[in-house]
DNA sequence: AGATATCTGTAGTGTTCGCTACAAATGTGG
DNA sequence: CCACATTTGTAGCGAACACTACAGATATCT
């Protein structure tokens, strides 16, 4: 018995193709059309790597994830909180302005409010940013495990602070906000992560 | 000559009506037969009267801005900087989730990103949000010229932070947060932005 | 080499989309 | 009461949507 043709294509240079039409026009405003024309391959082809449309997004976000962790690793590796906010705050409004992607963040663009028989989609991107929440409140609760931040830091709610200010900074930069702009909101931002630390 | 017959529904009701539709399930997300449902009237008299679905949401857009800007009044009539800033962001968190609305805010949960014609939509939600953040940087300006805010505050950075900071709460209320999480973000950020008239 | 299993490209499928033709209904002005 | 202008409800338009049947191509395993 043989194992079949072997696909042509790279499974993840095309999610990586996939993820950027999602981004740009988000999850239903993305036609399988311009998807399969982004990734170079067929209608069937997609239909037979991840199923459907929305399995489609699914591998893309967690492709997206994959890059993320990554990513915050590196910044949940900074010795203080004070410095983890300030990395996670300056690397986004870098992140949200690198011309390499479409402005904003998957996780935003792709779709806070869908039509009727795709309400999973939202529910799938709030996951996915409750996961970066949850990864920088679990460095805080650390921070005051070790002294770095005092007993009354309150560690959900300062994750919760920065998740929300980055998710604003998505929605500016959506409608065109530049670097430049992004770096000063998270810089008063980082102040008030230092003052609610302080207190 | 006569005059016709005349219109047998409300417009403004009808409008409400679609804003709800609208804010649930975004500009692409909404159908015309939802809309029609949900407005009590045919397709025929929709277009008559609105000219076409993206038509509608500029109506509806007019008329949430009617309503915005009477309540920006009330915020901006605060006494000093630092009531406004606190009424803007206090009134937010309760206003994204009050349970006569949908979570969030129309002009972000309408559509951050759209398909292919409907490219307009996008600019024309963050026309509507940059309309807000124009009024609390006149009143900032204003609080300057009056000494209420020092010489070095700069209007211009506290007005985006605040539009950042209520937009971020939009994304936070979508995916469930609760009136109470959105005050703690609002107080936290209202004390970065004393943080700021200081300095 | 031959049998098998999977992928690929062509060419569609049925459904739903935004939108509208049309005729009946209902008001106004003469 | 009559001509006219506009709205209303029914019914359905062409186009675009997500998705797939099918046949040929290309690999593996014996």
């Amino acid at each position: 018995m043989g194992m079949g043709r072997p696909r042509a294509f790279d499974a993840d240079a095309a999610l990586d193709r996939a993820m950027d039409v999602f981004w740009r026009h988000g999850y239903e405003g993305a036609t399988i059309a311009q998807l399969t024309e982004a990734m170079s391959i067929n209608p069937p082809s997609l239909y037979a790597a991840f199923g459907s449309k929305e399995g489609l997004l699914k591998a893309a976000l967690d492709r997206y994830t994959e890059k993320r962790d990554a990513w915050m690793e590196k910044v949940l590796g900074a010795s203080t909180a004070r410095k983890v906010a300030e990395r996670f705050l300056m690397e986004h409004a870098d992140a949200q302005t690198d011309p390499a992607n479409p402005p904003g963040c998957l996780l935003v663009q792709g779709g806070l409010a869908c039509g009727t028989g795709s309400e999973n989609v939202p529910f799938e991107l709030a996951a996915r940013r409750t996961r970066t929440e949850d990864q920088l409140r679990e460095r805080f609760v650390r921070a005051k495990a070790e002294r770095d931040l005092g007993d009354n830091a309150d560690p959900a709610m300062l994750a919760r602070y920065l998740s929300a200010v980055t998710s604003g900074m998505c929605v500016m930069a959506s409608s065109g906000a530049n670097r430049e702009t992004l770096r000063e909101i998270a810089a008063v931002s980082l102040k008030a992560f230092e003052e609610q630390t302080k207190g």
